[in-house]
RNA sequence: GCUCGCGUAGCUCAGUUGGAUAGAGCAUUCGCCUCCUAAGCGAAGGGUCGCAGGUUCGACUCCUGCCGUGAGCGCCA
């Protein structure tokens, strides 16, 4: 039984008698100031809607309130009904309710949160990594979040569908291509091709980023000398009287001298690259032009060339086997993989389509699409002929409607795409999209300990294999520690599920647009807000269950009541009643982390009740049984909220 | 330069769309295992919510300006 809901339902009739021809969206907007108190003190829910009406209706909001209050019949569901403050209308529900409402969740499989009433198809979008190219620790983000959505949109009974739109068609594979043609170990490659792909991935990019050096170098020289005759001429300046222009003077020296460190730091980047080992400088010397050529042998690619295709089509499984290990580690699935080049044959026939309904038009020798609103163009057909990521974008949005009846598509993307979004969804409206929901989901990015996108000292991000290992390890060392006496197997079963929880609640719990800073040690916590504690209290749980040999399927459909004999009972109970309130908040914003709220809230409730509440020494085997609903309706929940979240569960950690 | 985001405790972050005395975790200090898992519980200290105005019964939240910071800005994805 929904509470808020039903709260919302007692006050509607009385808010649209006090609203005389008030539209549903007005009342909507008061009823969603209908919400659960901050303080215990003030009740369980608080109805605030009185003081926004002051002004419209000219009265007193304390009158206005005691109005209200007199048409709702709250008394079957409130103990007391309170006015406070300017205003504030506190609600304390009543027991006898909150013990009914719970009987029936108990009693539902599903944790009585209603499936929706109008199923949508959702195609969610989401990883889509470079293959290619080693993961890092960025990926993880659209990855998780991408498929907690989808998992939470499934259970209330939208119809969803996940595709990892991989870049599968990029200039990687023009490196990759270069590389194997000028530097496989054959041998190597027969062993084990991912390995040594990967190997030639690494070592054109080496070169690639030498000459890159080498051309920057003295650019960054150049410039740093102009930096320093800027910075003399200016200190020249810094003798003046006037206060306000020797104030600037000394910020421009600062910002001056800020950028001059930037640019050391540049060259001594540029440098290091260029003094690396002799090997790669006496390669980089045999391979002048290889930037160039990478791109030559990716436009190849793309325009058909047999010998490229061929290879491509050799190296496609092989990059694909090793994203998969890491998608089997991380435990997600992928209803569909349709990377870039499966739209490839498509994206000539929608750039004809689009120049005949005039909706592209010619411009510097590119094809493009001028939309309202927006300064640069959406280009969908470069110079040169080749296609971009807009193009494609376009063709993904067309198959997803057409062949999946898409009515929602969710873009799990880097905010710094947010432009490249918007002129999608409007060029795809233009072009007669207009009835699907294009939702850029994005989320902040991943910095390091200086504030900046995260890269290691070496350049090299985090892998994120190697962090899912140092996950498991470190989880593994803490489980030995905790239960020594278990079969190995066990012990690494909960380093798995406890390590790789608390890396991906670390992500999920996060708000999804703020940036934040990696740490090891937060990603890979085990104490505090983690997905550590959710498991751990539910292993509770389910050690009281053990202890006293109980029955849950048995105890699920027993009917006795539930008891209060502790603060703390009442508060579980209630933390447990909102469950469903939560799933609605996770998914009107797309915030996985309302419901690691959430769970976080009620394991902390759990926690207490556990200290406070002993079930077995209870005080009458009434208190007991009903100690033990709660157990049960705790544990469900955790393991539902948790397997929402991508996150495993398990009896004993 | 233009556009968008962010600035909350020593650190990392929440903050239910404008509600009552701003919250967690980490770190620090103290207390709690004869008792259902101490990966836990309880307590303490720690804040000019970047700064200055404005809007109103009420502002961390909305508006304006400034400061700091990050990202994006026609042929990369």
């Amino acid at each position: 039984m929904k509470l808020l809901t039903e709260i919302k339902a007692r006050f509607k009739p009385a808010l649209e008698a006090l609203l005389e021809g008030a539209n549903a969206a007005e009342i909507d907007a008061l009823l969603s100031m209908v919400r659960p108190t901050q303080d215990d003190k003030f009740g369980d829910y608080q109805v605030n809607c009185a003081m926004a009406l002051a002004k419209k209706l000219g009265s007193a909001p304390r009158d206005i309130a005691t109005a209200l209050v007199e048409q709702v019949k709250l008394d079957d569901l409130c103990e007391k009904v309170e006015l406070a403050g300017p205003g504030f209308i506190n609600l304390t529900i009543k027991d006898m309710w909150l013990k009914g409402a719970l009987s029936k969740v108990i009693a539902d499989t599903n944790l009585a949160v209603e499936q929706v009433a109008d199923p949508r198809t959702v195609v969610i979008d989401l990883s889509s990594p470079n293959v290619a190219k080693p993961m890092h620790v960025g990926h993880i983000r659209s990855t998780v979040i991408g498929d907690a959505l989808a998992k939470i949109h499934r259970f209330i009974g939208h119809k969803v569908i996940t595709d990892n739109h991989l870049g599968d068609w990029g200039t990687q594979f023009g490196m990759i291509i270069y590389g194997y043609k000028h530097f496989v170990d054959e041998q190597a490659y027969q062993q084990n091709p991912v390995q040594e792909l990967s190997r030639l991935y690494k070592y054109v990019r080496v070169i690639v980023d030498y000459h890159g050096a080498a051309k920057a170098l003295p650019e960054a020289q150049e410039l740093k000398q102009k930096q320093l005759g800027a910075l003399e001429k200016i200190q020249a300046q810094d003798h003046t009287d006037d206060k306000a222009k020797l104030k600037k003077v000394k910020k421009d020296i600062q910002r001056l001298k800020e950028k001059i460190a930037l640019q050391d730091e540049l060259i001594v980047g540029f440098t290091k690259t260029l003094n690396s080992d002799a090997e790669i400088q006496a390669v980089a010397a045999q391979h002048p032009t290889i930037a160039n050529d990478v791109l030559v042998e990716t436009a190849k690619l793309h325009e058909g060339d047999k010998e490229n295709r061929e290879l491509w089509d050799k190296f496609l499984p092989h990059c694909l086997d090793d994203i998969q290990r890491i998608y089997d580690r991380l435990n997600i699935e992928f209803d569909y993989v349709l990377g870039e080049s499966f739209y490839q044959d498509k994206l000539a026939s929608i750039v004809e389509e689009l120049t005949n309904k005039e909706i592209a038009t010619e411009s510097d020798g590119a094809m493009c699409v001028f939309l309202d609103g927006f300064e640069a163009p959406m280009i969908i057909r470069k110079k040169g002929g080749a296609f971009l990521y807009s193009t494609t974008d376009l063709a993904t949005i067309r198959h997803r409607v057409e062949e999946w009846k898409a009515d929602t598509m969710l873009y799990v993307v880097d905010h710094r795409q947010g432009d490249h979004f918007d002129k999608l969804f409007a060029a795809s409206e233009k072009w007669g999209y207009t009835d699907v929901e294009l939702t850029h989901v994005s989320y902040g990015t991943v910095m390091g300990d200086d504030g900046k996108p995260f890269k290691t000292r070496a350049g090299d991000t985090v892998g994120l294999e190697g962090l899912i290992d140092e996950a498991e390890s470190r989880a593994l060392a803490v489980a030995k520690e905790q239960n020594p006496n278990l079969e190995e197997d066990r012990q690494k079963e909960i380093g798995r599920v406890v390590g790789l929880g608390a890396l991906k609640y670390a992500d999920l719990s996060q708000n999804r647009n703020s940036d934040y800073k990696f740490s090891y040690d937060k990603m890979l916590a085990l104490k505090g807000n983690t997905a550590t504690y959710l498991q751990y209290a539910n292993a509770r749980v389910h050690g009281i269950l053990r202890k006293l040999d109980t029955d849950v399927e048995k105890l699920r459909s027993s009917t006795d009541d539930i008891i209060f004999s502790e603060a703390v009972e009442r508060q579980l109970a209630m933390q447990l009643l909102r469950f469903d309130e939560t799933i609605n908040e996770v998914l009107a914003e797309y915030r996985p982390n309302l419901l690691c709220n959430y769970l976080f809230d009620l394991a902390q409730l759990f926690a207490r009740f556990f200290d406070q509440c002993s079930v077995r020494d209870a005080a009458s085997s009434e208190i007991q049984l009903s100690r033990l609903q709660l157990c049960g309706l705790t544990s469900r929940t955790l393991t539902c909220g948790l397997e929402l979240l991508g996150i495993e569960s398990l009896e004993r950690i």
